[in-house]
DNA sequence: TATTCGCCTACTAAGTCAATAGGTTTTATG
DNA sequence: CATAAAACCTATTGACTTAGTAGGCGAATA
């Protein structure tokens, strides 16, 4: 299950998306428009900071802004970053201990199957599909 | 992210599929087989036979057999049983308090697009197809 | 009638989630 | 130089979920 993390994540980047080009957008301002609180999404945006997906600047007149266009974002790689990894079952993450059982079980192509199909569709968006 | 609640059912149901026709299964035979602690085992065959998956028959003799045919389960209505909900985000589920942002939400449509990729694939699935 | 089964309640240790709180540092501007 | 506005940093918390474990009760049959 996607948690806040990725899913406000992904709201601040199409706030920074839709407010490109304006310079450097405060937190503040996302915040209010997004009707989240400001203090929780400072941990979101220094993710964002941490994965080179946005550029920070602090001081009067800072903000965040994008570091690409918009449409060289795919979501599948702002979520993953995120949620630390896409995987849909404990088992195929990759911190995960191999399976023994790996080699016999009948669900593991099932899981497989899965992980993939939710691996193409996030990463075969893109941010500015996003934007109306 | 799918929970062992979800996976060892699955590996119950296909484990009783594969015994199909040879009586009644006792959960230890199943324990055994699949290296699942059979305490833990009970509390989702439990949850099985509240969801008319499978019957059970108490005292010597007895065990967990299924209700239908193998080819008349599909994997979804068994994992969504389990998990309670296949909802791939938290305002998705459906005693999730109405999001009063949804009319303006833009990422509102990528979540239903998943949810509704997530619920063919599963619904698509049958047990008998899982069986080697 | 003893044994082999399922059924039931309770408990718990560990981890995750979604925030909140409170302070420090950096920077532009009057 | 003072001030305000911004990011940055560390810590804490309450609620919840997960993945079990423990131990006894009740039912059915060989």
């Amino acid at each position: 299950m996607i948690s806040t993390k990725g899913r406000y994540a992904l709201r601040v980047m199409l706030d920074l998306a839709e407010h490109d080009g304006e310079g450097y957008v405060p937190l503040k301002d996302i915040a209010d428009r997004q009707g989240i609180s400001k203090k929780y999404l400072e941990s979101i945006v220094h993710e964002l900071v941490n994965g080179k997906f946005v550029t920070a600047v602090s001081g009067k007149g800072g903000g965040y802004r994008l570091r690409r266009p918009a449409k060289d974002y795919s979501v599948g790689e702002i979520l993953e970053h995120m949620e630390g990894s896409l995987a849909t079952v404990s088992c195929l993450t990759f911190d995960a201990a191999p399976c023994p059982r790996a080699a016999q079980c009948p669900t593991l192509p099932l899981w497989l199957e899965y992980d993939r199909l939710t691996h193409d569709f996030f990463y075969g968006k893109r941010l500015v599909d996003l934007m109306t």
